[in-house]
DNA sequence: CTTAATCTTCACAAATTTATGAAGCAAGCG
DNA sequence: CGCTTGCTTCATAAATTTGTGAAGATTAAG
């Protein structure tokens, strides 16, 4: 075996660095700015699912303030919580686990703005022109995808617990 | 009723500016450059779903470089299709009328890269690991919704042929 | 084959975004 | 109590993105 017994060696470094760069270029692409997608790559990797400051600013080499920015724009999108270690005024930052992807498809707010916009559109052209029928049409598809949404992540928990739970 | 006869005059240039503005807004929002994005809004509520390079230069207040460029990205997208008026050489750029939204799903090159990208982290760390296990599950969530939103767009149509269609 | 109309490409200017160092604040430690 | 450690905020510098005007290419009409 590759070696045992003294803590858990094998990790390669290079092979995670490349890993942290390559999600974070799928974050940028889905429309997160790079440093917060960087720091959210890193933390996913992290064994324990959290870090300091300290340690995601000497992996990523970057300095504390870019650091900070990242944090605080994770915090905002729900994607990270901090701690605070008792006695210390270090702070911990942690990804939710299984959680994250959840927020993703979480987007509640973001599917009532467009609904809103094209409602505003259905208005704007009244109802029954081809071009407010076309709106409509996209409106009632938003609509739909809503609520299949809520259908599709109650049905992906049953499919977790089953593969990852116990059974 | 409100003056009938004279083509169809029931329109208020504002209004539908509006409505541009913050449809657009929304795409930008999910990551389209604004260009192109207030250019795809225009089209969606023309009339016939069709405009040419000049009515929108003139509508957005844009520069026919401009056009051209949102035009060309929005062609790389699949969200638009060019035609040329035979005898003329005049461009006609259409959306493709109800199935622009669902290319917003399709997105099936995009949720690959983000499985390639897990598949990487996984094999950076060791499945068995406390992060391999993480990334593992994720990588499963990404796996399933692929399945799902098939599934999704097959019950929609449907539901738009039972709501739009005839019956 | 020349002319006119239309779209595209290119180089540049403007605006926006991004990350940094330095200064400021808060919180534990001696 | 002050000192030290660590995070945050601010102004600035750098890089990237965005839209424009001008020149170039393409195609129909005369």
């Amino acid at each position: 075996m590759t070696e045992e017994g003294a803590g858990r060696p094998e990790r390669d470094p290079e092979a995670v660095s490349r890993f942290v760069e390559h999600f974070a270029a799928q974050l940028v692409a889905a429309g997160m700015p790079r440093m917060p997608a960087r720091v959210f790559a890193s933390l996913l990797v992290s064994d324990t699912g959290a870090s300091t400051s300290a340690e995601l600013g000497e992996t990523l080499r970057i300095s504390p303030a870019a650091v900070s920015g990242a944090v605080r724009y994770l915090d905002q999108q729900h994607l990270v919580s901090r701690e605070r270690e008792p006695g210390s005024r270090r702070e911990r930052y942690r990804v939710h686990g299984d959680q994250w992807y959840e927020a993703l498809t979480n987007r509640e707010a973001v599917i009532r703005h467009w609904q809103d916009a094209l409602r505003e559109g259905v208005a704007s052209v009244g109802p029954d022109t081809p071009a407010g029928l076309r709106l409509g049409e996209t409106l009632a598809f938003f609509e739909f995808v809503e609520k299949e949404i809520e259908t599709i992540m109650k049905r992906w928990r049953v499919h977790r617990d089953e593969t990852f739970g116990g059974a």
